[in-house]
RNA sequence: GCGCCCAUAGCUCAGCUGGAUAGAGCAACGGACUUCUAAUCCGUAGGUCGGAGGUUCGAGUCCUCCUGGGCGUGCCA
């Protein structure tokens, strides 16, 4: 993998820095000198603020400081000009070998531009969604859905073997209700009486799996069943339908792990062993409780109730164990906000049981909340008024939902408006991405039928390539590698939507430029050479369109049509 | 009460490890389709970045306090 623009630079800047601070003692302030492309035209390609940095270790002025890096930095072959800017920056323009550099990359690159292998050492077990096979999803799951998706695509472009995975919580009351609830709709299909006991789950999509169930079914054939079976039944029913789902939304799940399986192989028994033979439980109160105060909880939490059960602290503490039994570097756990309390007790556990809790990194994403006529609707899949997240796919589509849901910072909680969503998915900005990758697509297959040339080399094409506008697009082109890298450290996905939309931008607004000024016009008749270096840079835009619209599950389509209806 | 998180344009949200005049979408207003797809673009208007201090060459970004909101704080899961 070639060295982006931006190492080289920084390389650049550090040798900069170590002839023009060579007599400092004390070690130099190097990562807080940046490198990075400017916001103004009148601030050159790149600035650096490495002259401010080091006015405090040198006890010289920042501008004179600024001055000699100006100097060192001129001997690079990327740079073409060096400026000293009050109050100390340096402002620097790149030379062609720095563009042609960066078209390079991307053309020899292509799919894997944008990637690294900086975390190939690092395996990851990425857990999410896990919605309870009692229902249909909803909403929320759908966000995390697509964030852990998105996530598990971000980090394999950064190297790191992920493996993603669903547990199944299918030993808990949740499931015995929901076999009572699943039994006595069944009984309702076969013998037309409504249930008199109260339903928990009370959704109509246990009506229909009953109807399913018991259509070659009598009522003797229901008696012959227990709770457990119908329990079991209905776990498969939803669980099918979380699978159908997943893969609407276009989310893959490498593994499924059942509560229930982890049950009966004992896992659960032997952790519960273990905790109890540990010194960091105790018995109080004829229960048994786990020291996770240490860890940072408020208060230590019971493990064992005084009526012998367990609390769902000790599954969940097993599934971990087996977690960290197959071996990962790193376990990451997509929550939602209502789970804060989880990660001090699960970290006790998981320590509790010999292993290391600092491998275990848990995001909390915050919630969703759910508009509709104005105001939030307080959703419960035990009532089952809620959307489902299938509703929601079907009358947004796929791709607008994916990038309705990752373009939000997990940090924020946001309503979806499910009316908007709706009315303007046509309107929704990932179009405007998708749009720019078609515009390159159908400008490049109108050239080909043309008979305009085919892209010439980077290097013989850079001196075409002479506008700011050009510049800017290549400059920004450079710049993808590094947010790749950032949304894989911080494990923030929501960095590529973002860049992604300042790239189109920038292609819409080049593209448009050539309406009212000639020279901007890509498919000139009267100048097709000027076409071969374009489409040099036009296929890099629309190579970086496409993998950044690839870590996020959105395709990048050749063509788009829109629905004349519409109006 | 305690813990974690949030507060940026009328609305929904960006703002990278502190950097030079705070950005986009929607909504409002004015323009650009005989044209390489107008799902686009250009322009105008809209902000004391919740409030008050502090740290320094420099703060939306870091620290403290305050205000307002969310979630958690079950021998529920």
């Amino acid at each position: 993998m070639a060295k982006t623009l931006k190492q080289e630079l920084d390389e650049t800047l550090e040798a900069a820095v170590r002839v023009v601070a060579s007599d400092v003692e004390a070690d130099l302030p190097l990562d807080k000198c940046r490198f990075g492309p400017t916001r103004s035209p009148e601030h050159g390609d790149f600035a650096t603020n490495a002259g401010l940095v080091l006015a405090k270790p040198m006890r010289r002025k920042p501008l004179d400081i600024a001055g000699e890096l100006a100097a060192e930095l001129l001997k690079s072959d990327f740079i073409a000009q060096a400026e000293v800017a009050a109050p100390g920056f340096v402002n620097v323009r790149l030379a062609d070998s720095a563009f042609v550099h960066v078209l390079e990359n991307i053309s020899r690159e292509g799919a894997a531009y944008g990637m690294n292998d900086s975390g190939a050492d690092e395996s990851i077990l990425l857990e999410f969604v896990s919605a309870n096979p009692t229902g249909p999803m909803h909403i929320g799951h759908c966000r995390h859905g697509v964030t852990g998706d998105s996530l598990a695509r971000i980090l394999r472009a950064n190297g790191h073997p992920v493996t993603t995975e669903f547990y199944i919580n299918d030993a808990g009351v949740q499931i015995k209700s929901l076999g009572k609830s699943f039994r006595a709709r069944c009984y309702e299909c076969v013998t037309g009486e409504a249930p008199t006991e109260e339903l928990q789950y009370s959704g109509e999509y246990l009506v229909e799996f009953a109807k399913e169930f018991t259509s070659s079914k009598t009522k003797e054939d229901l008696d012959k069943l227990s709770d457990e079976e119908f329990a079991w039944e209905a776990r498969g029913r939803n669980l099918e339908m979380i699978k159908r789902d997943l893969e609407a939304l276009g989310t893959r799940m490498d593994s499924w792990v059942s509560e229930k399986a982890l049950l009966d192989d004992g896992l659960v028994a032997k952790s519960l062993d273990r905790l109890r033979n540990s010194d960091e439980t105790f018995e109080e109160d004829g229960a048994l409780w786990l020291k996770t105060e240490a860890f940072g909880d408020d208060k230590n939490r019971v493990i064992v109730k005084t009526d012998g059960e367990l609390t769902y602290l000790v599954p969940d503490i097993a599934y971990h164990l087996n977690k960290y039994e197959r071996g990962f570097g790193t376990y990451i756990n997509l929550f939602g906000a209502d789970h804060s309390g989880y990660p001090a007790r699960l970290r006790a556990g998981i320590a509790t049981l010999g292993h290391d809790p600092e491998k275990l990194k848990i995001i909390l994403m915050r919630l969703v909340f759910l508009m509709k006529n104005g105001e939030r609707v307080k959703f419960s899949k035990r009532a089952g008024n809620f959307v489902a997240l299938s509703d929601v796919v079907e009358e947004a589509g796929r791709d607008a939902t994916r990038w309705f849901m990752l373009s939000r910072s997990i940090d924020t909680e946001f309503e979806f408006d499910m009316d908007l969503a709706t009315e303007q998915s046509s309107r929704n900005p990932g179009f405007k991405v998708q749009y720019a990758h078609a515009r390159i697509c159908s400008l490049e297959s109108k050239a080909a039928e043309g008979g305009f040339p085919e892209a010439s080399s980077p290097a013989d094409a850079i001196a075409s390539l002479n506008s700011r506008e050009e510049h800017d697009l290549i400059i920004y082109l450079s710049t993808y590698p590094e947010v790749v890298e950032r949304a894989g450290k911080s494990l923030d996905v929501h960095s590529i939507p973002a860049w992604l939309l300042g790239l189109a931008e920038l292609l819409n607004s080049y593209y448009t430029k050539g309406n009212t000024d000639p020279h901007f016009r890509i498919l000139q008749e009267d100048n097709r050479e000027l076409y071969a270096a374009r489409k040099v840079m036009l296929d890099s835009v629309r190579r970086v369109l496409a993998n950044g619209l690839e870590l996020m599950g959105i395709s990048a389509p050749a063509h788009m049509s829109r629905d004349e209806e519409e109006e």
